[in-house]
DNA sequence: GATGTTTATGCAAGCGCTTGCGTAAACGGT
DNA sequence: ACCGTTTACGCAAGCGCTTGCATAAACATC
């Protein structure tokens, strides 16, 4: 008889409550130690022993206590992700796909995923996490042009990796899309449409990303012996309030840009909506091209007339977020590494030439 | 001279690299006990010894090994959330707003979360869960009609909250919308504006929700002394496309219905569309109302006309779920308890009168 | 001053697992 | 038959915390 009581039907081994290691060790007449180095599949335990204690462990539906274990090996096969609670309340849905991504990789790769959103204090939350040890590494997102995370993550000594780059001496790996290099593509575009009064909507400007961007806007100008006109590039948030009421301001200015470089769907949407009620057609009197953050809901398709746009794998960089930092606590990289996610731009209907 | 070295200038005192219990007691000439129960306000402590001990840790950036701690007093204090991953790829954002609310009840209440999706072996999960007792108790979501998972996790001794209802003799504590009641109330309103070819676009059938909203249509044609008529329930998926195949269909029938009750903002929306696509005006010749899981970027609101519905507070049902699952697991309440949410009914301009 | 009661603190045994080191048995070579 | 070498396994010491049970000092009681 077995010394797991069974209770009616068991259609799932599953089902078992789990023993522990002491009874198991026991049941088999072997030691804690063979029966745990048999399950890890240690070299020293031969091939007969491994089968008969992986049976005896599946039987009796036995899984290591992962505090126990993560108390002896020195690491919670953890990882946190932190970020600011809004994230998970704006109709930002961005974040949700690298969440996605996250935790398809985390799952995979046998670790658990621990959220850890925030209110005001960040500072506190790393704090926390690195002292109390509930994690192995933290993905942290939404750099600061300079980001004072970095210095206190290497301080604290918790590993990490950070979603996007920002502009600081000390070493921190990444995994961002290529910001830059998008829009400047964009821009360039519309230059090469023969656009010259462009108005570039871009994020806040604290943020990395957004500094980025409007360096690569100049730089497209610059790159072709060119200048941007000055206070192109607007500094504002990501809805489509801002980038309508951005484009209207624009557009009732003297003189009346011919093209505007987005940072968003949404932000383009908001100027869609602005040259409407200007009375211009999108594609014909003005053009707008966007970075495309793959946005749910929002999609560049769904306008009217459809958006050219880049885009940019945002799920992959969830499963690169994580992938990266498991393979920095379980030392199989050294850090810092960083990596770059392409884009791919796509033409679509929402850009006329200037004669 | 303080045992940590100081590096620098430290802004925080959470910049410390957190010592262990024994160096603290050992900094502070007392036993490991006496400087853990100070820590957590045990009685017996001193007033004077507590203040002592609590700044030499406050000073250190102490914080207890959380995992050591789980082992020692047998709880993880960390709740799972146990979900299909695509949740979190669908364009269905509910689900985020839910996950916004159990994590800030949880970070509230000195709690982790540790997010569990799964692609198919839901049950491998839950065992996993249960037998390596990384989790104190379980969130789990998406009832079907019988839910073998009430029985499953009664039986693996796991604590649980199910986030909806499900019709099963095993007990168990759940957080619910009152879905019956608002299908039953949309359905009441038009019948009550004279509607009586009303079809309802509803889930898939084995969902819970989805047969109590059938029942709940049908008590409101009954408890008006009228009949529904046959065929009147589409379950169909929670998309735009099949709310405009399935009124598509339905409009084209020899007997067009005056009226449709949908399950989501996302299906009338399918529907509006459908009304267009045959030359209807909704709110004129066709009337339609739906159940407002307040979806982002795809509001009641957003519609024109704007949509009739019923609306409820998605993210404090994440908040209850959460809330009552901690309490649960602190025995501060015994299961099985349940909590259902009330709704709204939002009058708008998506209904017309039939005479 | 002997005895009972607080009050303040420490000892040490776990919690369930991993792992360095030790050892007995089996093996192989000469 | 003797002595390395594997091979297969067990012992016991942790990992860092909590907590039941002691203990010692201080105080009150008669």
């Amino acid at each position: 008889m077995s010394t797991t009581p069974t209770k009616g039907l068991l259609p799932d081994k599953r089902l078992h409550k789990g023993a522990d290691l002491k009874s198991l060790a026991i049941q088999l007449g072997l030691s804690q130690s063979t029966v745990s180095r048999a399950l890890r599949g240690h070299h020293a335990i031969p091939e007969s022993t491994r089968r008969r204690v992986e049976a005896a462990a599946e039987a009796a539906g036995y899984r290591p206590n992962a505090r126990a274990r993560s108390l002896a090996i020195g690491r919670a096969e953890t990882i946190g992700l932190v970020f600011p609670l809004e994230r998970l309340q704006l109709p930002e849905t961005n974040f949700v796909d690298v969440l996605a991504g996250i935790s398809t990789v985390v799952t995979q790769r046998n670790y658990s995923l621990l959220l850890s959103p925030f209110r005001d204090d960040e500072v506190a939350v790393l704090g926390k996490l690195a002292s109390s040890k509930s994690v192995d590494g933290v993905i942290i997102t939404r750099p600061l042009v300079v980001d004072p995370r970095i210095a206190l993550l290497n301080q604290l000594g918790l590993t990490f990796v950070l979603h996007g780059r920002t502009e600081v001496q000390e070493p921190y790996s990444f995994v961002d899309t290529d910001n830059d290099a998008s829009f400047e593509r964009l821009t360039g575009l519309l230059l090469d449409y023969g656009h010259r009064d462009i108005v570039a909507v871009n994020g806040l400007s604290h943020f990395r990303y957004a500094a980025a961007r409007a360096a690569a806007f100049h730089r497209a100008f610059s790159a072709r012996g060119l200048e941007a006109p000055t206070e192109a590039v607007e500094f504002v948030s990501m809805t489509e309030a801002t980038g309508f009421e951005t484009a209207m301001r624009h557009l009732a200015a003297p003189v009346r840009p011919t093209a505007f470089v987005c940072g968003s769907v949404f932000q383009a949407r908001g100027v869609y909506r602005a040259a409407a009620a200007c009375g211009l057609t999108v594609g014909r009197d003005l053009s707008v091209v966007a970075h495309d953050d793959g946005v749910r809901g929002c999609q560049a398709t769904d306008l009217t007339p459809a958006l050219t746009a880049t885009t940019t794998p945002i799920s992959a960089s969830g499963e690169g977020l994580a992938g990266m930092l498991i393979d920095l606590v379980e030392g199989r990289i050294k850090g810092p590494v960083g990596r770059i996610l392409p884009f791919d731009l796509i033409l679509r209907d929402s850009v006329h030439v200037v004669r």
